[in-house]
DNA sequence: TTTT
DNA sequence: TTTT
């Protein structure tokens, strides 16, 4: 199909920590579940009702897994981008099942995190706004893109300990603009 | 939640004509199931792989369900938002299921059609260019939101007959900027 | 133009409370500008460098004017949806120039509010969750979209006073689910 | 800004051809104008409006550069997704001044043709289904993310020539799964 | 299971 | 002008 988009929006609250499984393949995969919730009034009797949905989300993405892993905790408010995929699986009784989850697949997908808890962010970090519009201007926001050259880092330290805004991702990038 | 966001966004071809049912409580709901595909080359064995994702959607809009069942055909290609909703319901054999729609609520989603067979629009089509800011500027784009004060015209006309590009939404609306 | 999609979504900080203005017609605009950021680092310098982006927003949805007038101020962290557009003025000189709006146009566009200061959140407020399929179910979430039917409530109280999450729109609506 | 978002999200038509330009940087940037055209009727005269917005696009993602180069033609309808960016410059009176324009930086955004001239793709090209959902399965759409291991494949042929759908990237990529 |  |  020449053009198609499959893309999934939300904002909204970690349900529980992030797990962190290994694939057969080596690749490490980070999911958890996100509540998104909306009210309307009733257009009977006029009372006010809620709804929450509830998302599951796969990241396959190794920068925003890495991110996802070190700084998403229960509670967490995120807004993400990914793409809906529906799976097949047998569930425990051997009935054939579909799931259909939210997936932020390899160098794709968008992550950031929407709350500032614990944010140092010593002063100066943002000195002087703007920004050229030069040829080297890459690109990027949050924890945007990942990048194929990048490796794993190896620390996977179950501490969250969110670091200051905008410093996050030079822990875990090298030299590509994200 | 106060700030949650839940949406997402397809591109893609609708796999049969849409489907009309009447709810209990007089409202219509339109379905059909939308394709989309990506396609990657394999890691390992180096070979173009493809995969297609097939969507199920439900339109409870009424003004986008109207165009959808007037316009929207087998094959039709679609721009369309709406939200991720998941529903538990018994199948034949009594087993629960779930299921995850991509559901355009009353007033919300968009669609807007993207092939212009039938479509009139000549070559020079968009070269109109200009367009005023005026105060009364109202807003919309496609057949982009309904209203909530318009009455269900009364027309399911089965045959298409898709119209010239941005005309459709004169036969639909009356006086509601959308 | 058959299908055309003009979107913006935003997540950033505003730089400024909210301004009201009332156009001749009576609508009312709010406006304020937003800060993006991005950081990224340099390919030559290996330099961590930053860029912010200002946009500005101007509501002319009604309902998300409310909110924003009374809800967002200067700081405030907010999602939003509305669609560029460009505009032709002449400044004091005299001189004609071009600026590009982020625009909500009415009952279009979509808000959020993203920091929980102020959140009171009374007990009991989010129980049982879920909800179901059911067809009197409308649609929304966040202060998503405004409806035609609701007129001005008349209380601009300059006091923010941010209430508990999700009662918000109880103060603006009447019975239009959204 | 630890979380932020800046994106543009358009479906239109391309106002001319692209045109490219090599920077001094030796970075190539294609940059072409979309249209997206909206109608409404008007709240006092009752009469159908409708307005064209103009949109100008940089794309400096390498990928998407190249396939804007080679498929995008003056006419054609896409889908693409960038962010805002406004800079400064000075006109040929010298006189400083504004642009805001849609920019894909390098390894974002999105491009996808959405007209199927040209495209092989006969009956039934959509009814495939299915595809697995491995392990190593890679992601991507359209022609989606590019990817900074790619090199410049040196074929800027001014001809368009475009292939039968989802074939495109095959001339275009390695093995990096897009 | 979250959050307001 | 914001925020991290």
């Amino acid at each position: 199909m020449a053009g198609s988009v499959n893309k999934v929006i939300l904002v909204g609250n970690l349900g529980r920590d992030p797990e962190v499984r290994t694939l057969p393949s080596g690749d490490r995969v980070v999911s958890f579940s996100v509540a998104t919730s909306e009210s309307w009034r009733d257009r009977n009797t006029g009372e006010r009702r809620e709804r929450t949905e509830w998302h599951n989300v796969s990241i396959f993405n190794e920068n925003l897994a890495k991110i996802a892993e070190q700084y998403c905790r229960k509670g967490s408010k995120i807004y993400l981008e990914g793409q809906l995929q529906t799976r097949e699986y047998q569930d425990k009784d051997g009935i054939q099942r579909r799931a259909t989850d939210v997936v932020l697949q390899r160098f794709r997908g968008e992550l950031a995190l929407l709350d500032s808890r614990g944010g140092g962010a010593g002063a100066g970090d943002y000195e002087g706004g703007g920004g050229g519009y030069g040829s080297s201007s890459g690109g990027g926001s949050s924890f945007g893109r990942s990048s194929p050259m990048e490796r794993s880092s190896g620390d996977r330290a179950p501490a969250p300990a969110p670091a200051g805004g905008g410093r996050l991702s030079d822990q875990l990038d090298d030299d590509i603009p994200f």
